[in-house]
Parts: structure tokens; sequence; C-alpha cells
DNA sequence: CCGTTGTAGGGAAAAGCCCGGG
DNA sequence: TCCCGGGCTTTTCCCTACAACG
């Protein structure tokens, strides 16, 4: 895997003019000032001792950062931008140098693929960044504080924390990863290898794992062992049955980092920060009209089938 | 009122990966 | 050491309901 270069802060430093600032709305104003903090805190994390800067206040307090016809960074006197940014540098340049002491960080936009250079790690949205980031902080997850003491054990975060946890006898050579005995880290070896020793002879898809194979196979058998004590239903899988039991409990673990809006899947909280980022990915290939859900664009591609009708029928209409 | 769109709730199926215990 | 079962996480696709809007 190669190792990411460190980017400068202007690339992740969204610098609005005065005019620009103005044509966004509250929550794209509280986006902005939100990623601004987060990256950062990931300054302050990496060893950045002096963050208590004017610009962080300002952005803590949701005050407007401009000075009349300058943008944000430019809107601090000089000396105090050259400052403010030659401590950025500098952070980053400890970070390059000094793995040995400082776990090097990158910074993230949003929108941006995010990647721990500890490992070497990918990250597609910077929420599952944020978690991962709690491996190296021990900061509290932002999970709700319900799901927070049903989980008292943390046990999502062990995964990923033990691979950074020291003692472990059996490194991977790729990844990094550390595992306490070798035949774990021969099944994660297969992970970069590709190799699958298992295969449905039924319809010849192959898994590293039996036990992977054995969870497939009900899918051919049909079988769904796990049954919901309060409505009867079955699933195939033991989390699809839990995913389902939060339909009664009401149990909402993910949460919005920007409204504080909750959902019972996190599917659907990354459904739901769509409508914050504005990205809109399901494209209709005949209008070019973009919509934020895959579902609503079929809705929508149906509307250009009756078009398609409606033009049959008046092609018959003027045969008549 | 109707058609369209934005958004969210939820179901279903599946896969990847890890851990602990036997 | 290996196998196994269980668990956690994520992804994709789908259907549907409801509200807002022109």
């Amino acid at each position: 895997m190669q190792p990411l270069e460190s980017v400068t802060f202007e690339d992740v430093a969204v610098d609005f003019t005065q005019e620009e600032w103005a044509l966004l709305d509250t929550s794209q104003r509280k986006l902005f000032r939100d990623v601004m903090l987060e990256n950062i805190s990931h300054l302050v994390f990496v060893g950045y001792q002096h963050c208590k800067l004017d610009v962080i206040f300002q952005l803590e307090q949701g005050e407007e950062l401009w000075i009349e016809g300058r943008g944000f960074f430019q809107s601090h006197s000089p000396g105090r931008e050259s400052a403010f940014k030659e401590e950025l540098l500098a952070t980053q340049h400890i970070s390059k140098k000094d793995t040995s002491t400082i776990i090097p960080m990158t910074f993230h936009t949003p929108e941006d693929p995010c990647e721990c250079n500890d490992l070497g790690e990918d990250f597609s949205p910077s929420s599952t960044l944020s978690q991962h980031l709690l491996t190296h902080t021990e900061k509290t997850p932002n999970i709700s504080k319900q799901y927070q003491k049903s989980q008292s054990d943390q046990s999502y975060l062990n995964p990923h924390k033990q691979i950074h946890s020291r003692g472990k006898s059996c490194e991977c050579h790729l990844c990094g990863k550390a595992y306490s005995n070798c035949s774990s880290l021969r099944r994660h070896e297969m992970t970069h290898t590709g190799e699958k020793p298992y295969e449905c002879h039924i319809c010849g898809n192959a898994f590293i794992q039996s036990s992977d194979l054995r969870k497939h196979n009900l899918t051919h058998t049909g079988e769904k062992p796990y049954e919901c004590h309060l409505c009867g239903k079955a699933f195939s899988q033991s989390s699809n049955l839990r995913q389902h039991e939060r339909t009664h409990t009401g149990e909402q673990p993910y949460e919005c980092q920007l409204c504080g809006k909750t959902f019972s899947k996190c599917s659907a909280l990354r459904r739901h920060e769509r409508t914050h980022t504005g990205e809109k990915p399901y494209e209709c290939h005949l209008c070019g009209k973009a919509f934020s859900q895959c579902s609503a664009l079929r809705r929508h591609e149906g509307t250009h089938n009756g078009e398609k009708i409606m033009n049959v029928f008046s092609k018959y209409s003027d045969l008549r």
C-alpha cells in the first residue's frame, strides 16, 4: 500500500470570499465550521499544542469569519495569518519526519477518502475515520449515549484498537496489522493474496473462512435460524436479526454529527448525510437530473417511461 | 387535485473480517 | 494450530410512506 503524502493545510482549507459565504445557508456554514474544527482537532491530536487561536474560537462560537473584502484566512492580520499557517505546516513537518513518536495524520474533507497513515487504511466517510481516530485517542465515539451504554464493553472499538496494540507477535508485512497468533495472520493475509480456499459447490463463490461459506450456504438452503422473539420474523444472519430488533426497541445508535438526528442503521445515516453535503450520486441518463437516493432516481425514470408511453400513443394517434 | 421530488423507515440478502473457545 | 461458531460492520438493493411544492 502506498504511503499517503501529507497534504498541505491549503488543500483542505476552503477559503470562501465574503460573497461566497453569503450564498451558503445555515447548515452549509455549520458544515464548514464543523469540518474545519475537525481538521484542526486532528492537528491538535498530532501534537499541535497552540490550538486555541482566535480562528478556532471563532469557529467554535459560530462567529462570522470575515473582514470586509477578504476571505477567512486572509481576514486575520498578516502576521497572525502567516504564524497560523506556519504553525500548521510545522505540525505537518513534524508528522512527516518523526513517525516514531507522533502518529502522522493527514487532514480530510468529508467528501475525500480518508486514510490513516498509521496503517495506510482507507476510511470512506469521515465519521468512520473519526471513529478510527478514537483507536488512537481513546476518545468516545460519535454515537448516542444510549448506545454507548449498551455497548459498555466498547467491543466496537476492539478490533481496530487491538491492531495498534503492542505485544502481538505476528505482523502482516503488507499492511502492518498485528495478530496474537500466526494462524490469524495467515488468514488475514488471504485478504491480500485473494486466496479463498472454501468454495461453494453450488454457485462457485469462494470464501476465506469455512464459517463464511456456511453462512453463504444458508442463502441456497433458505434456512433462517435467527428468529425475532417479538414478531417471529426469521433471518439468515444474527446481525440481520439484530438490525430488525431495533425496529422494536427503537434503538438508534447512529447519530448525525451535523444535526443530531439519529438512525437505526449506518446506511440510513449515510443516506441522510447526503442531505447535508448535497451529494447526488444517482443521475438520470436521459435528462441528467441527479438524485441523492437510488430509489428516487428510479422513481423519476418512471416519469420518462410515462413520457415514452405517451409518445407512443401520440405517434399512433397521429397515424390515424 | 395531481404529479413530482426529497427524505426517511425498514426489510432483505450478502459479504468481509475478527475473536474466543474447544 | 486449526476449526468452528458467533459477532460486528458494512454494502447494496428494494419498497414504501409522508410531506412539500409547483
